[in-house]
DNA sequence: TCTGGGGTCCTAGGACCC
DNA sequence: TCTGGGGTCCTAGGACCC
C-alpha cells in the first residue's frame, strides 16, 4: 500500500484572527488587535462570560482560554474585550475551505477553525504545496495558520500543534521519537484531565512513556480507551479523511446558562420552550426527525443530571417535543435552584421516508403546516418576528440558543 | 480559578425476549 | 417454579474534543 500524505490545517487563535482581520477591512480601527493584549469573550456582561481566544500578547499575561472574563480583567486592566460572532467565523471558516477544496477533493472539515486533507497525490513536493497554501491564506484571506504533515491524521494533527506559530512542521514514523515521545503525556490527543490523572499514578509522564508501557494493564484500567492511547502513542491510526458531507449528524441540543435561579416549575419550562424552538427549527432546517428527547440540568453544586424519553414516533414537532421534555423535566427536577438547563434531541432519522401516509392524521398536518410558516417567517423577518405570548414581558429569550457553527458537522472523537 | 456551549463515543446496569 | 445464558434495547453518567 502507498503511504498517504496528510495536511491538517489549524488557524491560529481563529475567533481573534478572523476578528482582527474583519476591524481591519471594515476600517473600524488601523491596530491589529492581534498586536495588542485582547480577547473574544463570550457574554461579558452577563456574569458567566468566558475567555474564548486571546492574543499573544493577552497570553504574556498568563490568561487562558476559558477561564472567566473577570479573572483575566484581573491580569491585565487595559485588556481589550470583544465579542463573539459566529456567523463571520463560519463565512472566514467557509473561505479557507473553498480555497483548500482546490487543492484536494479529499477534504474534512474536523471544526470551524481546522480541516484534514488528503494530497498522496503531491507526491514529492508536499511540503512546497503546504508552504503555498500557507501564503495564500496569509495573503488571500489575512490570516495565519500551522500545517501539520504526517501519514496519518492523528499524526498529521499532533505536528501542527508544534511551536511556533504560523509554521510547517512534519511528524512522520521516523520522527516520532524525537519530535512526540518527549512531549508531556497530556499533549496528546485523547488525553484529558482524568486520564491524565491516572496515568500520573502509574508514574507515566511523557508520551513516549506511555507508547512503551505495558498493554494488559493499561487495558485493565482504561478498558477500550486504553488501546486508544497506547496506539496513538505509538502514531497508529488509519481512520480515512471523510469528505464531510457524508458524516451524519447524531444530535441537536442547545443549552443556556441562566443569570439568576431558576426555582419555580413554569420559569424552567419557558426556558426550556425556548430551547426547544431552536432546537426544533434546527431539526426542521436538516430536513430531520427526532425519537429521543432529553433534559439536561445542572444544579449550583456544578453537578449535572439528564434524563430522557423516547417518543412513540418520529417527530420534529414543537409542540410534541416540548410535551415529552416538560414531562421528562417534572420527573427529574428535584425542587434545588437549577442553574444550567439543556435541551437535546437524538436519534435522527431523515424526513423523507415519513412524508404522505404516517401523517395522514389532520390534527399533525396542522401541526406541521404552522411549524413551517413559523420558520419561513422568522427566516424572513428574524428569529425574533414570531414569539409565543408566554414570553412577553419574561425577560427570558423566546429563542434561546442556535448554533451557526453546525451548518455542518463536528467532530467526532475517533479522528 | 469557580467554571460556555456545541458535540461524540463508551460503559454499566436493568428490562425484556427467546 | 427460581433456574441458564445470550442477545438487544434503553437509560444515565462519564470522558473527551473544539
Amino acid at each position: 500500500m502507498n503511504e498517504r500524505v496528510i495536511f491538517h490545517i489549524d488557524v491560529n487563535s481563529a475567533y481573534l484572527s478572523w476578528t482582527a482581520v474583519r476591524m481591519l477591512q471594515l476600517g473600524e480601527t488601523t491596530e491589529d488587535i492581534r498586536d495588542i493584549p485582547s480577547i473574544i469573550g463570550g457574554n461579558s456582561d452577563e456574569r458567566h462570560g468566558i475567555v474564548l481566544a486571546k492574543s499573544i500578547p493577552a497570553k504574556k499575561y498568563k490568561i487562558q482560554t476559558g477561564e472567566p472574563v473577570v479573572d483575566a480583567l484581573k491580569k491585565c486592566p487595559e485588556l481589550k474585550i470583544f465579542k463573539p460572532n459566529y456567523k463571520l467565523y463560519m463565512e472566514s471558516s467557509n473561505a479557507m475551505f473553498n480555497l483548500l477544496s482546490e487543492y484536494s477533493p479529499k477534504i474534512q472539515r474536523y471544526s470551524v477553525d481546522e480541516v484534514f486533507m488528503d494530497v498522496s497525490h503531491y507526491k514529492e513536493n508536499y511540503i512546497e504545496k503546504a508552504g503555498e497554501i500557507q501564503d495564500r491564506i496569509r495573503k488571500e484571506l489575512g490570516f495565519n495558520v500551522n500545517i501539520g504533515i504526517s501519514t496519518n491524521k492523528l499524526l498529521a494533527k499532533m505536528a501542527s500543534d508544534f511551536n511556533p506559530k504560523n509554521s510547517i512542521h512534519t511528524l512522520f514514523q521516523d520522527e516520532i521519537m524525537d519530535k512526540m515521545w518527549p512531549l508531556p503525556v497530556e499533549d496528546l490527543f485523547m488525553v484529558g484531565k482524568v486520564t491524565k490523572r491516572k496515568l500520573d499514578k502509574l508514574n507515566i509522564n511523557t508520551i513516549g512513556e506511555l507508547a512503551l508501557f505495558d498493554f494488559d494493564i493499561l487495558e485493565n484500567i482504561f478498558k477500550s480507551h486504553g488501546k486508544v492511547i497506547k496506539n496513538y502513542a505509538n502514531g497508529i491510526e488509519n481512520s480515512e479523511v471523510k469528505k464531510y458531507n457524508y458524516i451524519e449528524v447524531k444530535g441537536i441540543g442547545n443549552s443556556t446558562t441562566i443569570a439568576w435561579d431558576v426555582i419555580s416549575k413554569e420559569e424552567a419550562l419557558k426556558i426550556i420552550l425556548s430551547l426547544t424552538e431552536s432546537v426544533c427549527s434546527r431539526l426542521r432546517v436538516t430536513n430531520s426527525l427526532c425519537k429521543v428527547v432529553s433534559v439536561s440540568l445542572k444544579d449550583y453544586g456544578f453537578n449535572r443530571y439528564t434524563h430522557q424519553r423516547t417518543i412513540s414516533n418520529y417527530t420534529d414537532s414543537t409542540e410534541i417535543i416540548y410535551k415529552e421534555l416538560t414531562n421528562a423535566f417534572i420527573e427529574i427536577w428535584k425542587g434545588e435552584p437549577i442553574k444550567q438547563i439543556g435541551v437535546r434531541v437524538t436519534k435522527l432519522c431523515s424526513n423523507e421516508f415519513f412524508q404522505g401516509s404516517l401523517f395522514d392524521d389532520k390534527r399533525l398536518d396542522k401541526q406541521k403546516a404552522l411549524d413551517k410558516t413559523i420558520d419561513n417567517l422568522r427566516e424572513k423577518y428574524g428569529k425574533n418576528s414570531v414569539i409565543r405570548s408566554t414570553f412577553l414581558h419574561s425577560g427570558i429569550k423566546a429563542i434561546n440558543g442556535g448554533n451557526e457553527e453546525s451548518d455542518y458537522p463536528m467532530m467526532g472523537s475517533i479522528l
